[in-house]
DNA sequence: GCTTGACCTTGACGTTGCGTCAACCTTTAG
DNA sequence: CTAAAGGTTGACGCAACGTCAAGGTCAAGC
C-alpha cells in the first residue's frame, strides 16, 4: 500500500487552490474526501486528485459548479455542454460589445457638449417596456415601427430629438403654471410646435403625407391624459390636461 | 402648485423599473424619496425621476450602483469614470474572448479522442501557481522558458505529451507496485524512456546540446522525491524514491 | 507535562442587485 | 363593511468562495 494520502492543504497546494475552495466542494458534494478521519480531518487521494484537476480545468473554462457537476456525471455529454457553454460565452461577448459600443457613445454625446444625461428623457416609443400597451393603443405594429424609426437615429440625433422633447415639455410646464388658459397665444404657439415636433416622427400619421393629423394629435393629447406615464411629461394630470386642451383646440383651428 | 408627486408604483412604471428596486436605490442612499407621507408612502417628484433616468442610463451601461452614485455626485468626471469603465468592459471581452478559445480547444480534443480530461495532469511547467518555488529551483527564467514553451505548443501537442507523460507515469507506478528493483531491466528501460521524454522539453540540460543531462536528471529524481507536488506523478513518496534511484542508477551508467 | 505553533474543524458574515415571499398596515372602491 | 390594491419593513436566496472567529488536534521543544 502506497501513502497515497494528502491532507486537505497538501492537495490543495498541488492542484493550486485552497483548502477552503475543498471544503466548499465538500459541502456542496462536488468533491468528497476519499476519507474523513476519526478527528474529521479530511484525506483526499489520487482518484479524488484528478477529480479535482477536472474540476479545476473546467472551473478554468468559466463553466459553474453544478454544470461542472453534471458534466462529470455524464462524460458523454461533455461536449454538448462544453458547446453549449461556449454559446453563452459567445452571447455574454455580443452583450459586452453593445456595451461598450454604447458607452462609447454616451462619451462622445458628453464631449461634444450634447447632455444626453441631462432631460427628461421619456416619450412614447423610446422605451421597451411599454410594448404590450402601446400595441394595444395604436395597433400591432406601432411599437415596432417607432421603435425601429428610434433605433435607426444615431446618438446625436436622438439627443437632439430629446433635447427639443424636453424644451416643450420644459415650456408647457411653465405655461400650465403660469396659468395660461388653453386658448391663449402662448398655448397655441405651443401646440404649432408640438405638431412640428411630432411631424419629425416618421410612421405617424402626423408625418404621412395623406394623413388623419387632427384625429392623431387630438387623440395623442388625451391619452396624455389618460395615460400618467405620458401625462409625466407635462407636470401630471393638470399639465397634461393643459396641453390637451391647447391641441384640441390648435387642431379644431388648423389642421 | 403642481401635483408633480408620484408613488412609488408609478414611477417605477414610468421609468421601467419596479418598485422593489426603488426601495433598494432608497436602501442604499442612491436614490432617496422627494417626500415620505406620514404613513411610510414614498412619494418621488421630477427631479427624482430626472435623477432615476440618468441611473437607470448608466446603470444599461453595466455600471455598478456604487460607481453610479460617484457619477452622478461628481458631474465634472463623468467621462473618466465612463472611460474606466470602457476599459473594465474591453478587457473582460478579452477575458472572455481568451475562455472561449479554451473551451473550442478542448471540445476539438475531446473529438479526436484525446481525452485531455482522463489523465493526472501534473507536471512542473505547466501550471502557473508553483512559479516561485520553480524559479527559486530552477533559476529565474527556469519558469518563463518552460512556460513559454508549453504555451508553444498547440492543443494537440499538448495532449500528446501529457499522454506521453501520463503513460510514462502509470508505468513508473506499476513497476514500483510490482517490487522491482531500481536496477532492474524493467525499471531501467523506463528510465531511458523518462530521459528521451524530458529531453522533448526546450530549454532543459536534458534538451540543450552540451547539457549536463546528467545532472540533471539526477537532480530531478532528487526533487520527485523532495516535493510531494512531483512525488504525487509517482504514487508518492516511494513511488518517487524508487524512480530516482532508478533514474540516478540510469545517469550514472548511460550518460 | 506543558506550551507553542501549525493545521484542522464547523459556523457565519460579506459580496452584487435586486426577486420573492411573509406579515402586516392604509386607502379606495363597491 | 369588506375586499382589492398597493404600501411598509424585514429577511432569505443567488455564486463561489474569502475572511474572520472560536476552538479542537497533533508533533515538537522545554
Amino acid at each position: 500500500m502506497e501513502e497515497t494520502d494528502w491532507a486537505i492543504h497538501r492537495i490543495a497546494a498541488l492542484a493550486g487552490t485552497t483548502s477552503r475552495t475543498l471544503r466548499h466542494y465538500d459541502s456542496v458534494g462536488l468533491l468528497t474526501p476519499s476519507r474523513v478521519a476519526g478527528n474529521g480531518y479530511r484525506h483526499y487521494d489520487q482518484a479524488a486528485l484528478v477529480r479535482l484537476q477536472r474540476i479545476l480545468l473546467l472551473r478554468e473554462l468559466g463553466l459553474g459548479l453544478p454544470a461542472i457537476a453534471a458534466v462529470l456525471e455524464h462524460q458523454e455529454s461533455a461536449v454538448a455542454a462544453l458547446e453549449a457553454h461556449v454559446g453563452w460565452l459567445r452571447s455574454e461577448q455580443e452583450r459586452l460589445a453593445r456595451q461598450i459600443a454604447s458607452v462609447e457613445e454616451t462619451i462622445a454625446s458628453v464631449l461634444k457638449g450634447k447632455n444626453i444625461m441631462a432631460e427628461n428623457m421619456f416619450d412614447g416609443f423610446d422605451h421597451t417596456q411599454y410594448r404590450d400597451e402601446v400595441e394595444e393603443r395604436w395597433g400591432k405594429d406601432a411599437y415596432a415601427r417607432g421603435d425601429s424609426w428610434w433605433r435607426g437615429l444615431g446618438a446625436t440625433a436622438r439627443a437632439d430629438w430629446k433635447e427639443r422633447q424636453a424644451a416643450l415639455n420644459r415650456d408647457w410646464i411653465a405655461a400650465a403654471a403660469g396659468g395660461a388658459s388653453a386658448s391663449s397665444p402662448g398655448a397655441q404657439e405651443l401646440a404649432r410646435r408640438h405638431v412640428e415636433w411630432l411631424a419629425s416622427i416618421p410612421g405617424t400619421p402626423a408625418s404621412a403625407p395623406g394623413g388623419d393629423v387632427r384625429g392623431y394629435v387630438t387623440g395623442l393629447g388625451a391619452m396624455y391624459v389618460a395615460d400618467p406615464r405620458f401625462g409625466a411629461n407635462y407636470g401630471g394630470e393638470a399639465g397634461a390636461t393643459f396641453v390637451r386642451d391647447a391641441l384640441a383646440l390648435y387642431a379644431e383651428q388648423n389642421l
